[in-house]
DNA sequence: TTGTACGCGTTATCAC
DNA sequence: GTGATAACGCGTACAA
């Protein structure tokens, strides 16, 4: 690999004025620009990135830290294709770094990236707390991004959306719809998310004067074993429900499966919710709708806030809460209404 | 940021010493560690990873390159999980580059990433081709990697696998059955997979001396959209068929979904068969089947072999070509057995 | 318009 | 054992 300094002896310039010539700045003469862009060419020069990130103390790279719980299916793959493309249009890179399944780990996975001098991180966290993540924040002059979770102190670091709103949204859909007999299958209940689903199920039945029946809630842990798994367990207590809220997408298929696979007629007997909207779900069973979770939108987002704030300076200090909820529907109403 | 210089100051030593007891190597006594750890703790002290890459002029990170075409879906979130797990198990970090959707980009994807002093890089091309990453291969000291290709000269630096032969298995199985009139949706034409593929359709439909059949053969795009237009198409031409290949899976949902509601039955009517597997894929339909496509295993090969040669300076010659293939099977054989 | 000299934060090679 | 000092490759005041 050639250096700047060779390319200026070839040049018969100093490295400044190559240096000049590269980055626009500064007045140099056509003759010498001729001379200069020659000298590159002949070199087959390329600049060294980690020398300039270092001089310029700045790396266009932003980091980001998944969990390894997270890294399958498409929730994961919508994580990433948001973050790259949008980063992307605003010329910086993504380095992707696994958090692991610790919180531990994710501290570490953090800090790496910050001893990398990315110009900023974005966490996906699952196990770090909201309070150690505020402490984070303030320890580090680099902006520290959360996605999906509410901050304490800095909300302007955050974002986050209404998953109590959206188990709400699932139940009451059902309700309207006749159901009064409604199964519940939570994730894995270490996640704040899979906690605000079932709490907002049961809100709904709450505000409809529906009691919460445990025996029909069912834990799973987010695949669609884990949702067979749960409707097991729901028959195995042998009370009769005619409708089932799974807390993601890939349960719910899993409930559909087995259902199916019982003989039992879904939606006619039995209807399904889920939450995220995988791709492909709209083609797969007019039985399945799901409420869309956001996440998209939520990186995308925090992305643009972040820009703006490493470009502009200035982080806005408005609280950012994605409360727009929606129901998709595969098909009509009608094989949702209970019989 | 403190710096080593300061927390060389701080223990009353050079950051010499400092270097020494951070990096293990070289004599230092006792008492002067715990100074130096001391005053590192008081500093909060922080390595500052691009200078350390700069002098040891490499950088712990892979560079990934995967075409925007293919942000989306299962099958990417399986080349990043996979890339990025299999990484962080050997202590590097992946970096992930979009190769938007053209030659010239991915060419610059690489480019980038090879300015930013990446140890290596890996490529999932879709425009470039196989001569002309043997060229860039040839023009860089780095290893570069291809996945899913043959390459015509550097054949220790890609994988590939047999899409020709999945394609000729998928048919053959489904002929096995009894099905005679069988019909092919392909992907996007420009990419080779595709093409193989159907080459393997074709082989298949000869050696058991079915003609090949035009009307037969639908163009797709990979989405599910397509499928179902394809099989638009397909029954545009009053051409009976009792059996579907459909190039992945993301298409092999779209046409079940059409075929479903046109109320044709599948797979008693229709049977199809795809490729890929996407991970739900067995919870869906007992009617869709699909030839594996190994991208996991091409991707853990390929870093095996990467971090081999980074490690040991030796990259094995061998040529590396996946064919174990393999249908999986929702059901029994039974639903795809021709009437 | 161009060149000199220094700084960025490390590692590594010497002497001492 | 430890401390200067020279790389690493680039950006940038400041001087010319």
């Amino acid at each position: 690999m050639s250096t700047m300094q060779e390319v200026a002896k070839k040049a018969g310039v100093s490295k400044a004025t190559v240096s000049r010539v590269l980055s626009g700045k500064g007045y140099v003469s056509e003759a010498t620009k001729e001379q200069v862009y020659k000298a590159i060419e002949e070199a087959g020069y390329r600049p060294n990135l980690l020398a300039r990130n270092l001089a310029l103390n700045k790396s266009q790279c932003i980091g980001l830290v998944v969990t390894n719980t997270l890294y399958n299916g498409s929730y994961f793959s919508e994580i990433l294709s948001q973050a790259a493309k949008k980063l992307a249009d605003n010329g910086r890179q993504l380095i992707l770094v696994d958090g692991k399944h610790s919180a531990q780990e994710e501290r570490e996975a953090i800090q790496f990236l910050l001893d990398l001098r990315c110009d900023a991180v974005i966490i996906y966290p699952r196990f770090l707390t909201v309070d150690e993540m505020d402490e984070i924040i303030e320890q580090h002059k680099q902006p520290i991004m959360v996605v999906n979770r509410k901050l304490r102190k800095h909300q302007s670091h955050c974002i986050f959306c209404d998953h109590k709103g959206s188990g709400f949204l699932a139940t009451k859909y059902l309700i309207e719809r006749g159901h009064r007999a409604i199964a519940f299958i939570t994730g894995s209940m270490d996640s704040p998310t899979a906690i605000e689903r079932l709490s907002g199920y049961k809100e709904a039945l709450n505000q409809y004067d529906i009691g919460v029946n445990d025996n029909l809630i069912a834990h799973g842990k987010w695949s669609p074993a884990s949702g067979v798994a749960a409707v097991e367990s729901l028959l195995a207590h042998r009370e009769k429900f005619s409708a089932v809220v799974a807390s993601n997408d890939e349960m719910a298929i899993g409930v559909m499966k087995k259902l199916n696979d019982l003989g039992i007629s879904v939606p006619d007997e039995i209807s399904i919710i889920g939450f995220d909207n995988i791709p492909t779900a709209p083609y797969l069973s007019p039985a399945l709708s799901s409420v869309k979770d956001p996440v998209s939108e939520m990186i995308s987002q925090v992305i643009s806030r972040l820009i703006a704030m490493l470009d502009g300076g200035y982080l806005s200090k408005e609280n950012i809460f994605i409360s727009d909820l929606q129901v998709r529907n595969s098909v009509a109403d009608g094989p949702f209404t209970a019989k």
